[in-house]
DNA sequence: CGAACCCTTGAGTCGGTTCAAAGCAGGTGG
DNA sequence: CCACCTGCTTTGAACCGACTCAAGGGTTCG
């Protein structure tokens, strides 16, 4: 769906440049920060936009060969590490806009699976041609520092939750941190949909999935939240931010 | 060692030679990994590598203006983030050839406290220049892209021990990456001196002091490790390999 | 030699897990 | 369109692993 390099950029038919990187509405959570047209044209020229993975499915598996980086369009995705005998450990929710594979640079296969929780869009980029590109364009490769880097913040995060944190605290942080990623999507910060099950949040926060229903349960009987199935309204933030006093933040 | 493109090699002091990448012996843990001796050499030349850090000293404090990566030539760190109401996670233990700051990239200050706990040298390497140069030495941009992925599987290593894991089995983890990080570095795999007290254990481990105490106790009487004071040497190594039945493995 | 810090061990407590049962929601096929 | 069925969620009761509190001994370093 993209142009070879001597084709001009207006070539590109209505449904390429509906999905192309230059026109995608979140340019500014992606890849693409800080770029110029031209630039964004060359990055446009090596991503792949029409792959779709289809709810419960599998993006990719850990083990696969690594070829490629993948970036949310829409949908949802879990990320998910499995020890030896079999336990998983939900290591992140993606959202739009979200980069999938940065692990699998290290070792050049996937170590964890990465599996939709809706019906999902996602741009593939092949790695190769991206790190080739990268030294091409600085804003470009100084940008997939950032966002490496931004992971690593990120888990340490997650650390800090998982060794410092009460149940209570760790259901306010995560509910928090969805809020604030719907927020920055032009979602609403207050009312949202989960996507995920009550099994995989705790597993993500290293409780079990009862400790999950309750708590949300005593959130709302303490008037935090309200709990329809998966949809959760946040009735009192400033609560819920007094609740967790103190930690790092960014966890999902 | 070698030359910049226009000086020749013997114009290098004794001791700049003594402290060189293309002369280190942590060559293949660090950064300079696949490189030219030209490229080596060009490496050398925007590395600091004088810098000490005395035992109990920060190398860089959370908050501080982000200017460079750090490589340990010598000794051993902790890295701490800290929670706004005070809580301290130690987020990983830090050993010869490993790089410090990646988590400071994303944001441009330090996340993270480094604090060292010995006496140790570092090698600091100005960022700015650091990802020119990645520009012009592909081996080094890959082998940059390569050491961030791989802190984000060991922090999905770290995940997986704190989310899924009991005191026992983080125990034993614990101690069998030691013992394996030890060996990759030419020092024994069966015995070593723990740099880092009970309580940071049990931060980086998500247990309290004492848990960490009375295991390493127990982990004694059951003749999988002696124990004498800071002084560990493991006597059964697939007696821990098996106390951990299977998990990622990859934590600190 | 003293002071500060670190480590060990014990006893009691508690938050979160485990086990169990019942209610609900959403999707599928008849 | 309804009935069923599967998977998800809620709630209760009992249990247990790790925490808390406390005391004593050991080590290190000035």
């Amino acid at each position: 769906m993209q142009q070879s390099a001597s084709i001009p950029i207006r070539d590109i038919s209505f449904k390429q440049l509906k999905a192309a990187c230059s026109t995608c509405t979140l340019q500014e959570l992606c890849l693409p920060v800080g770029m110029s047209l031209e630039e964004l044209a060359q990055l446009e020229r090596l991503v792949n936009q029409g792959v779709k993975v289809k709810k419960g499915e599998a993006l990719y598996r850990a083990g696969e060969p690594f070829k490629s980086l993948y970036a949310i369009r829409t949908g949802f995705f879990k990320t998910v590490v499995l020890s030896e005998d079999g336990r998983e450990q939900v290591t992140g929710f993606h959202m739009s806009g979200e980069l999938m594979g940065l692990d699998a640079i290290s070792t050049e296969n996937h170590t964890c699976h990465a599996i939709a929780l809706e019906d999902s869009e996602i741009c593939e980029m092949p790695y190769q041609r991206l790190e080739d590109l990268c030294r091409a364009i600085p804003a470009l490769q100084r940008h997939l520092y950032k966002v490496m880097s931004r992971e690593i913040v990120r888990d340490h995060g997650v650390m800090m939750l998982l060794g410092n944190m009460k149940a209570e605290e760790r259901l306010a942080a995560f509910l928090l941190n969805l809020s604030q990623r719907f927020a920055a999507r032009g979602y609403s910060a207050s009312g949202f949909h989960l996507r995920m099950t009550r099994e995989e949040i705790g597993s993500f926060l290293g409780l079990k999935l009862e400790t999950v229903s309750r708590t949300l349960s005593r959130f709302q009987d303490e008037g935090l939240i309200t709990v329809q199935n998966k949809y959760i309204e946040l009735k009192n933030l400033t609560g819920l931010k007094t609740m967790l006093s103190g930690c790092a933040g960014n966890q999902a």
